[in-house]
DNA sequence: ACATGTGCCGTTTTT
DNA sequence: CGGCACATGT
């Protein structure tokens, strides 16, 4: 391997010359050294860091694990271990080796250390995503990849496509074998690391009659021939070359004197072999592989919150030992969410067995959140089992701070109008809008804030929506660009052959393809063999010759003209931005925008290929901060960040925890979701508001919900529940005053306790109405208790049947089996149609349903009204005060 | 080529 | 129910 372009330091502090030769480690000395002026007067960037905070950046030397709560300060000792590691002359710039997972941290961090170090991290090549690296690597080495240094990077779209294709041309089904899901499939053994030779035999025949292994093979062979690799690539390739060829891992070894990974929780087993490969010393793995055990952390499986015991004076520097690797991780067990991707919190849990004799460090001082907000989390989260243990918290606690609020609301509709109002109130107390925010557990829950906001003139954005890179004329024109930097990028040639229109239809097009496939070209190639060729009508074939003059034009210019100028003038004579100036469409003048605003985001880069390299890499667009607006966000998107208030609306069993991770991942899956919870919770500093409703529309219809189980998970002692209600009008009051308080209409659980079943739902205000019987009355400990046990199981139980997993059939809430607790209280009771997958897609249609057209009935949510029609089980009717809605059976008493 | 029709699906998302 | 992708018809 050629020396590194970027392997000469230029790092002019104070340092000592590189170790020559073999030693990868600092000399001792330099860390006596170190260690020393940390007795006599500590550098200024370590002065404000707390004890443990100081222990996690001054252990450098091998293997770390710093378990990093919430708000515990985390970035900020990743940033300052790194600042130490390079003022103290253990290494240069370039021997760090820092990932990260989004851009965005990888951005923050080198932002800080920059401020921390001063100009010199500019030098840190190193710091970044775990796919931009592997794109580094791969760039280097891509000839050992079967690639050409040049290779395109694929996005998701393109690889479906490409997968159609090759399903296509294997003959099978589309329809009977989406792309769609094999492209996840694909994605998941990379994930895994495992290429077409090593995937379980069963994933392989689970797809396309047993073609499986086939068609990823056919995959991989065409990326190739593509000269392109998708983004699991990224890692799994510089894998397979680390492990083929000892010398290029060697270089690396060589290389990087000290690895850092932040949220080590969210890696993946790809990233964690990639991680192992370039962390182990082959001469040295006798030293920390089986060196005597470190300590353990044995505060795992914390049944309950372990006691903030102090830590154990832990050695604030181990003995350098010659073979050791200083890889230092930081993550937190607690906010892994990302296990549905593929993430294995399993590599946070096993650090110190794939790393014997680890120094584990914990951070649990809490600079976010007040007392009460931490008491919550922390209460919640040790519900989970199968945790490192870790128990956040503060010093400051003022006598004032809030405590955690939990309200009800009748349906979504007044959720989103009385957080509206709690909002506007802040407002008029002077608070930012910038410091609230809503999590919400899915997209689709959002729109009632928007809704609702819009109307009351509230400002707010909506943070992780549709990417700048995703939208249609972005990615036109980057196809443009693609084929130009790189001819054989056929996927990118089909997108924009015909685009603007040239009159090449589909018979061209195969045409174009076939011939590409004959004789092994590029379809670029193709398409201009077949404009010389007189196999295409005339037309087709002078639109051909045009484009492939135009791309060959293009590809000439592209090394002397300035990329820029070259965009423009790539898409001003293929037609594109005409195609667009004649377009009549409101989106039209937007989309000429963003493609100015495109080439103008084009010239902070040196090139079209860097250029390129970047979109593939990074997806974030801006986000205007200069606005005061609330933030509306998903739990998964709040991750990393903090408000001073934050609304938790949507806590209700189905949607959060949501069925369908109940449903396929069992108990982790709802261990995941608690963790959301608990990230939801630590965004806040000084005031939480959760929110659960009794009736939200699912698919279409209107459904009675459960309170979450989590609500039951959070202490009493910090945790208050609201029963004024909210000033909601509406239907509530008319029939507010009796008839669920008694528990009719499905809004009592019937498998018992939740302290939250009988708090008044919005209609609490108007006394009889949800039972004052309830609210704070009813907050009792039932958490531990066998009935709640009970109530957990049956509770799963009720709540697949109420929102229902779409293989088993229609979304069904009938009657809860034997329980039933006043359904069908009128006529034709609902009891005991204990529902049963088949049986009920039939029972549908075969059995009617209890009322007929013309029947007088009452519904919880929208009052007296009178059946219009009936479709199997649901009800079309016309209410006196709600108008025509469609509801289920399930939900109407006759009147 | 564009328009309307049909069927399916419905959590979270980075790179 | 509503949005989207695909399919068929003019």
């Amino acid at each position: 391997m050629p020396g590194f372009p970027d392997d000469m330091p230029f790092f002019d502090e104070p340092a000592p010359p590189p170790r020559s030769g073999s030693s990868d480690r600092a000399p001792s000395g330099i860390a006596a050294r170190a260690m020393a002026a940390r007795q006599a007067s500590a550098p200024d960037y370590l002065a404000g860091l707390n004890p443990e905070q100081r222990l996690a950046v001054e252990t450098t030397e091998g293997p770390v694990l710093v378990l990093a709560g919430a708000g515990t300060g985390k970035t900020r000792v990743l940033t300052t271990r790194i600042a130490h590691i390079l003022a103290t002359g253990r290494a240069f710039p370039s021997q760090i080796l820092a990932v990260t997972f989004t851009n965005k941290a990888a951005r923050e961090m080198k932002q800080r250390v920059g401020m921390l170090v001063g100009e010199a991290v500019e030098g840190m090549p190193w710091l970044g995503t775990f796919h931009s690296i592997g794109v580094k690597m791969l760039r280097r080495h891509a000839e050992l990849a079967g690639l050409k240094s040049g290779f395109t990077i694929l996005d998701t779209d393109d690889v479906v496509r490409l997968i159609k294709q090759l399903i296509q041309a294997e003959g099978l089904d589309d329809k009977r074998w989406p792309a769609r899901q094999f492209a996840m499939m694909i994605d998941g053994w990379k994930n895994k690391g495992l290429g077409p030779s090593e995937i379980p035999e069963g994933d392989a025949r689970s797809f396309a009659n047993g073609k499986g292994r086939q068609l990823y093979q056919a995959y991989q062979d065409r990326l190739k021939t593509l000269n392109a690799c998708d983004f699991g690539d990224l890692l799994c390739h510089p894998i397979r070359i680390f492990r083929a060829y000892p010398d290029v891992l060697q270089e690396y070894h060589r290389r990087f004197k000290y690895i850092l990974v932040d949220e080590y929780q969210d890696t993946n087993t790809a990233q964690y072999m990639w991680l192992r490969l370039l962390a182990q010393r082959p001469q040295g793995e006798g030293d920390w592989r089986s060196s005597a055990e470190g300590r353990k952390p044995d505060r795992a499986s914390a049944g309950q919150a372990a006691p903030a015991e102090g830590q154990p004076p832990q050695a604030a520097m181990r003995p350098v030992s010659e073979n050791r690797v200083n890889i230092c991780c930081v993550g937190d067990d607690d906010q892994s969410i990302y296990g549905w991707r593929g993430a294995e919190v399993d590599n946070i849990l096993r650090f110190d067995k794939d790393f014997p004799g680890a120094t584990i460090i914990r951070l649990e001082r809490n600079y976010r959140s007040t007392a009460h907000i931490l008491g919550a989390a922390s209460h919640l989260i040790a519900h989970n089992e199968g945790r490192l243990g870790k128990t956040l918290f503060t010093e400051k606690i003022e006598a004032d701070d809030a405590k955690v609020h939990v309200h009800a609301a009748w349906d979504s509709e007044e959720e989103a109008r009385a957080v509206g109002e709690t909002i506007e109130q802040a407002q008029r107390e002077k608070h930012n809008l910038n410091d609230m925010a809503i999590l919400v557990r899915a997209s689709f829950q959002m729109r009632e804030f928007e809704d609702r906001f819009v109307t009351l003139g509230l400002n707010y954005r909506v943070i992780g929506g549709p990417r700048f890179y995703e939208r249609q004329e972005i990615r036109d024109a980057l196809a443009y660009f693609r084929v130009v930097a790189q001819g054989a990028d056929d996927l990118a040639f089909e997108r924009i052959v015909n685009v603007p229109k040239r009159g090449l239809g589909e018979a061209a097009i195969r045409q174009v393809h076939d011939t590409s496939r004959a004789l092994r070209i590029p379809m670029l190639e193709a398409a201009e063999k077949l404009a010389e060729s007189d196999e295409l009508k005339p037309k087709p074939r002078a639109a051909l010759r045009e484009v492939a003059a135009n791309f060959a034009r293009w590809q000439a210019a592209l090394d002397h003209t300035p990329h820029t100028e070259l965009a423009e003038t790539i898409l001003e004579e293929s037609g594109y931005t005409d195609m667009w100036k004649n377009d009549r469409s409101a989106e039209a003048p937007g989309r000429l925008e963003n493609l100015k605003e495109l080439i103008r985001s084009m010239e902070e880069y040196e090139s079209l290929r860097s250029f390129l390299e970047h979109v593939a890499l990074v997806m974030d667009a801006e986000q205007q901060e200069n606005l005061d607006a609330v933030n509306i966000m998903t739990l998964h998107s709040a991750k990393g960040l903090e408000f001073e208030t934050v609304f938790l609306p949507g806590w209700e069993e189905g949607l959060f925890p949501h069925q369908r991770s109940l449903d396929e991942g069992g108990r982790s899956g709802l261990e995941e979701e608690r963790r959301l919870a608990y990230v939801g919770l630590t965004r806040a500093k000084k005031n939480l508001h959760i929110w659960f409703v009794s009736n939200r529309r699912i698919h279409g219809l209107w459904q009675s919900t459960i309170p979450s189980r989590f609500l039951d998970e959070l202490p009493e002692a910090h945790v208050e529940v609201d029963e004024g209600g909210s000033s909601y009008g509406g239907y509530g009051s008319s029939y507010g005053g009796g008839s669920f308080a008694s528990g009719r209409g499905g809004r009592q659980n019937p498998y018992g306790a939740s302290r939250f079943d009988n708090l008044g739902a919005g209609g609490s205000g108007t006394g009889g109405a949800g039972g004052s019987t309830s609210g704070g009355g009813a907050f009792s400990n039932t958490y531990a208790t066998p009935g709640w046990q009970r109530a957990q199981q049956n509770r799963t139980e009720a709540t697949d049947r109420n929102w229902g997993s779409r293989s088993g059939h229609a979304v069904e809430r009938i009657g809860y089996g034997e329980t039933d607790s006043g359904y069908g209280a009128g006529r034709g009771s609902v009891k005991g149609r204990t529902i049963d997958g088949e049986l009920v897609a039939k029972s549908v249609s075969a059995t009617p349903s209890p009322f007929t057209v013309g029947d007088r009935v009452f519904h919880q949510k929208f009052g007296n009204g009178n059946v219009v029609a009936i479709d199997g089980n649901k009800l079309t009717i016309d209410f006196d005060k709600a108008g025509q809605k469609r509801v289920l059976d399930g939900f109407v008493q006759g009147g």
